[in-house]
DNA sequence: CACAAAATTTTCTAAAAATGATAATTATAG
DNA sequence: CTATAATTATCATTTTTAGAAAATTTTGTG
C-alpha cells in the first residue's frame, strides 16, 4: 500500500462502528490486521504518533490522537455551513419551544452524516443521527431529503440504476415536489424527523436541516408549525452560505494567484474514482 | 518532505490560527506557499481529498473534509478520558448551579488543549479554552495545574532549564501542594478558572478538570463550594478511568497477540523527536 | 458557440523512500 | 535479575515519488 493509503488504513481500524473495529491496537494486531511486517507498521505507527492522528495508552496499546480534537475545531470555525448552521441549530431549538434535536446532515462517501447538531435543553433522548456518524442513504428523512435533490444521474452511483430503484425514485421525486417531509421512526422508534433541503450551491441540495421530535409531542398544529419552520431555516440558512460566498472575506494582499467564481456543474469523465 | 508529513504540511496550511493559515486554499496557493511544484500538489491534494480530509469547494478553493468530524466522533466515543468526562462536566455544571463553563484539558503538542466543554443553559460568556484549540502552557489555571503535576524532567522540557524558570517551578510546586488552584482573568478578563488535577496513570496528571466562571459571581462562601465541587469531580473522574483500564471490556476471541498491562515509566533515549 | 485562461491530469525517468527480514536495543513483569 | 515483550536500527531490494513539460478538461467571457 501506498502513499496516503498506508495511514489512512491504520486509522480505519479503529473505526468500531465497522467489524473488525477496536478502540485500541497493539502495533502486532495492526500488522496481523492489515497482513503486513511489524518492522513496517512500527514506523508507519510512530509517524501517526507523532502527528498527533495516534497516542500511545499506558499499556503498549494505540488509540486515537488528540489532532482530530484540533482539526475538527478548524473545520467547526472555518467551514461555511457548519459555522453558520450551528447559530441556526440553536435558534431552530428555541423556537420550536418543546424537547428536541436539531440536526445538519451531508453526503459523504455515499452515506449521509450529521455534521452538527443541538438539542434543547431537557430533552431526554437522542437521535441515532449523531454528529460524525455516517447513516444509511435511504432511510429516514434526514437523508431521503438530501437524496430528493439529487440529480438523477448521481442517483444512479448512490442508490443503483434507475430500473432496480423505480419505487424509491417515485418517493424521492414526491419529497422533491413538497420542499419537506416527515418520517415516523424510520430510524429511532418513538421518533419523528421534519427535514427541509439546504440548497446552498447549484447541483441540488447536498445538505439537510432536522428537527427531530417524539412522535407523540406531534399533533397535526404542532407538525405544521414545525415543518414552517424548518423549511424556513433551511432557507435562511442557504441564503446565508450563498451570501458568505458572493462577499468573500477582505481581501489578503498575498493572494498572487487569482481565483475563478464560478457554479459547478462538473461532467467530467478523467477520473473513474 | 516524504512520509506523512508531506500530507500533515498541506493540512497544517488550513491552521488558520497560526500565521499563513487559511481557511480555503487554491492548489496553486498551497504550492507557492510550500515551494513545492504544482503537479506535486495537485497528486497530493487528490489524496487527500479522496480520504476526505480536504473537500473541494465550488470553486478551485479546497478547505478541510468531513473525516475530521467522523474521526472526531470515533475519539469521542472511544477515547477513555472523553468519553467519561463528557458525562462528569455534564454533571459538574448542573452542581454548580450558576452560568459556568465545565472543561476537561490536556497536554498536546507542547501546549494545553481542551478536548471536551459544557456550559451550563444559561451561560452568557465563553471560555478561550475551547474544545480542539491549543492554549498556552503557562498561564491560567487549566494549564498550570497540569504543569504543575508533571515530573521535573519533563518541566525541562516544556518551560525550560531549572535555572531560567525558578519563579515558576515555585508557583507550580505550590499549586501542587494546594491540589487545586484558582486564577482570576489570567485568560479572559472578568473570569476566574477552578481548576484540578486528573490523576490516572503514572507520571503525574497530563489532564485537568475546570470550572469558569465569572468573577462577580464568586463569594468566599461560592468559591469554597466550588474548589470542593471541581476538586471532587477530578478524582472521581481519575477513579473512573482507572477502574476502566483495570477492568477490560469483554474479551474478543480473535486476541492472539497477548497484552501487557504495565505503568508507564520510561526513561528511554532511543529517540530525540 | 468559440476562444482564452485556468484547473487538473498524464507521462516519464532520475532520485528518493518504503519494504521487510533480521539483529540489536530497551522496557517491563515477576 | 531474568525472560519476554516492545520497539528501534540496519540495509539491500523493490517500489514510489518528485518534478518538468505536455496534454486535457473545465469554465468564464464575448
Amino acid at each position: 500500500m501506498a502513499g496516503l493509503g498506508r495511514y489512512v488504513d491504520v486509522l480505519r481500524l479503529f473505526d468500531t462502528t465497522t467489524s473488525g473495529g477496536a478502540e485500541s491496537w497493539s502495533v502486532v494486531a495492526m500488522a496481523s490486521a492489515l497482513g503486513a511486517p511489524a518492522s513496517t507498521l512500527y514506523r508507519t505507527v510512530r509517524e501517526l504518533t507523532k502527528a498527533g492522528f495516534l497516542e500511545q495508552a499506558v499499556d503498549a496499546q494505540y488509540s486515537l490522537g488528540p489532532a482530530f480534537i484540533e482539526y475538527e475545531r478548524l473545520l467547526r470555525i472555518n467551514d461555511p455551513l457548519v459555522r453558520t448552521g450551528r447559530g441556526i441549530l440553536v435558534d431552530l431549538v428555541r423556537q420550536a419551544g418543546l424537547p428536541c434535536v436539531a440536526l445538519m446532515a451531508r453526503l459523504y462517501n455515499g452515506e449521509v452524516m450529521c455534521i452538527a447538531d443541538e438539542a434543547a435543553p431537557g430533552t431526554d433522548f437522542h437521535s441515532s443521527y449523531e454528529r460524525g456518524r455516517p447513516m444509511p442513504m435511504t432511510r429516514g428523512a434526514t437523508s431521503k431529503i438530501i437524496l430528493a435533490h439529487r440529480p438523477s444521474r448521481e442517483l444512479t452511483k448512490l442508490i443503483g440504476p434507475r430500473a432496480a430503484t423505480v419505487q424509491l425514485r417515485k418517493e424521492l421525486q414526491a419529497i422533491r415536489r413538497a420542499g419537506h417531509i416527515v418520517t415516523a421512526s424510520e430510524i429511532d422508534p418513538g421518533l419523528t424527523g421534519i427535514a427541509a433541503p439546504i440548497i446552498a450551491a447549484d447541483p441540488g441540495a447536498s445538505a439537510s436541516l432536522t428537527l427531530v421530535v417524539r412522535e407523540e409531542a406531534l399533533d397535526e398544529a404542532t407538525r405544521r408549525r414545525l415543518v414552517l419552520l424548518v423549511v424556513s431555516a433551511a432557507s435562511l440558512l442557504a441564503e446565508e452560505i450563498r451570501g458568505a460566498q458572493a462577499a468573500p472575506p477582505p481581501a489578503e494582499e498575498e493572494k498572487k494567484v487569482p481565483h475563478r467564481v464560478q457554479v459547478t456543474s462538473s461532467k467530467s469523465k478523467r477520473r473513474k474514482d
